[in-house]
DNA sequence: TTCTATCTTGACTGATCGGTCCAGATATCT
DNA sequence: AGATATCTGGACCGATCAGTCAAGATAGAA
């Protein structure tokens, strides 16, 4: 009946994705996506829309991929202090070395946010998601024992996002393995 | 000799810094800062060097200015914890109403600082003027009595800086004041 | 008053932006 | 094999970008 596509979609949306968590939106051009996506513009208008509605698809599927990352170290995990800690150091070593790369939701949140209303209700939601999956390791662990029945999971969830998003721009800042180090221990005091 | 300068110097650049402020580097066009500075295209490249200079100039600006807030915050409080909850609170209250405004110390790390190295050298430097603030606060009052002598100071004033940018992030992303309060509640817990 | 250095203004430039259109190639279905 | 729907590539579009240039206005020095 018809021509088949002849690029796989998910493979270019997850190199259109790469660029954009790279660049950030505004600095990205279509030249740039078209080149690493080694698709023809027409391509990309008809498969994913305009620049912005593929800058959507693209942060959506950062999220999809970063909560699945998320829940994987979270759950199932014999202590949820040391898999939060593991969680947090995997950031400081995946920020420190060439690969200077940041978390796009940040990104696009900071940069596209406050006049963005698509992009802040994703950056709204990813942060509902985010503290959910916190929330429930964390539930899980006081019912076991492992966190003070006394503890607020609650506001102690919440109060992990934003460690995270804060130890997420200071390595971006300031990649000082030592300071960020300094970090991750002082917040996972909030575990006691 | 010659004619004099009909702008305001320092009001010009302050302008320029809350466009920028708001908007982000990309997104603000040489329309835009011409038209909130009040002043003609030319008079801006001659006083100020084209858009990128004017940026840095502006951060710089503004850098300066969240330096002495962050001093006249600390400095002789007669409790440097209630000092910092005062600030950090103060934060969540500017950042969730109407004026939805973030960090540009952020903004400019997160969307530059990757790809520009003299926003990431002043980025750098602000976090470790910041840290410097901290850290004097907190020696004082450990002096004082007012935190355990075994405190190691360096650190909580390298967690405190990573702490208001997350709050500032999440302040951004998802302004819930009861999450930010906890957020908050928590941060000043290291404290103890 | 005259001279002159500098400011102001607005037109202009080449480049590049995001987005559209069209012609030709190609794979599937009948 | 023929028909056709869709993909691909590249030319093309108006708009807008950052940055430059030149001419006129203006204030201070002599």
């Amino acid at each position: 009946m018809a021509r088949t596509r002849e690029f796989d979609r998910d493979e270019a949306l997850d190199r259109a994705m790469h660029v954009f968590w790279d660049q950030g939106y505004e600095a990205t051009t279509l030249p740039d996506l078209l080149a690493a996506m080694g698709i023809a513009r027409q391509s990309l208008y008809d498969t994913f829309g305009d620049k912005h509605a593929l800058f959507l698809h693209a942060l959506a599927r950062y999220d999809a991929a970063r909560g699945a990352e998320l829940r994987a170290c979270l759950e199932g995990a014999t202590s949820v202090r040391r898999a939060f800690r593991e969680l947090f150091l995997s950031i400081v070593d995946a920020t420190i070395p060439a690969k200077r790369r940041g978390c796009m939701g940040i990104t696009a949140a900071v940069e596209l946010g406050a006049h963005d209303p698509a992009v802040a209700k994703a950056s709204a939601r990813r942060q509902r998601v985010v503290e959910a999956v916190f929330f429930r390791a964390l539930e899980a662990a006081r019912e076991s024992g492992e966190i003070p029945r006394a503890k607020d999971t609650r506001a102690l969830a919440r109060f992990l996002v934003a460690a995270l998003a804060g130890l997420r721009v200071s390595a971006a800042t300031a990649p000082d393995p030592a300071a960020l180090h300094d970090i991750v221990d002082i917040t996972l005091q909030a575990f006691d």
